[in-house]
DNA sequence: CAACAGTTTAGAATAAATATAATGTATTAT
DNA sequence: ATAATACATTATATTTATTCTAAACTGTTG
């Protein structure tokens, strides 16, 4: 299976072995038609109803955090009260909305360029985030 | 006193009664000089610092969510482990050190305005934040 | 097959944020 | 003013996401 090999690469370069929780951890992160967005709960929830084997939390959250750090996935800065993870780590923005507490891609087409004009001494740039927070129109505004 | 009139007019356009703990965390945080970054805790020691009066954690939460429901104070999206605020509530962004944990104002005229090109039926944006999150530039870069 | 390095896991620990309920204080109507 | 009422404050308990721990497990290597 050509895809399980990327799997693989993927674990070894992040500096895991690759075991079957972390190929099925994988496999739900990297073989969907398209990107999406998740909480560990979430993530978690859909290893459970795919898989024959069970992933503890502890798992998932250590592969997932080791991904984020070799850039596989994309942590969004949001203040909610779990941690939002991105598929997409191309450069994009989202909209977040916060009655129904779920992320929307802006693609970058959509969004110029954001150019910071200022540096900080001995620093540099890691990553920009947009996030534009929604809610309702109900047209008229108290 | 004017400053104190003012506080109690915030606080109850807040629909918060004026109370000494309430009018203390006003003096806290907006008599100072410059605008500030903080968290719950920090909010809570510099009142300790300051006050001969104690002041509970839950009251802090509560006047603090009520003035950001308000616009007198503003959430700044970050995925740390604990929230922070911004005294200023002026239309600017943010550099987030990473290494520090400590947030960096940058002004309106140091990022173009961010034109986001698509509108998601039915919603309107509440808020825009560009958040860049930095880290020590060591010159080189493994 | 023994030894070792790295994994998985359940459950414990931690810590931020929220809820609770008893006590205290400001406001209102009298 | 004073009593009655509505709202506040507080210490403490609860909740919940995340991290830690230590024991059991797996797979690889000599």
């Amino acid at each position: 299976m050509a895809h399980s090999d990327q799997y693989i690469d993927k674990l070894r370069k992040s500096g895991l072995r690759p075991t079957k929780q972390r190929i099925k951890i994988c496999e739900v992160l990297f073989d969907a038609e398209k990107t999406f967005h998740f909480t560990i709960k979430e993530l978690v929830k859909i290893i459970e109803n795919q898989a024959n084997i069970k992933v503890s939390l502890a798992t998932v959250y250590n592969t997932v955090h080791a991904f984020i750090k070799k850039g596989y996935l994309k942590e969004i800065p949001l203040n909610a009260s779990q941690s939002y993870y991105d598929t997409n780590v191309t450069h994009h923005h989202h909209f977040f909305d916060e009655e129904e507490n779920k992320l929307i891609d802006i693609h970058q087409d959509d969004v110029d360029e954001v150019n910071i004009k200022r540096t900080i001494p001995g620093k540099k740039i890691r990553s920009v985030e947009v996030i534009a927070k929604i809610v309702s129109d109900n047209q008229s505004q108290k």
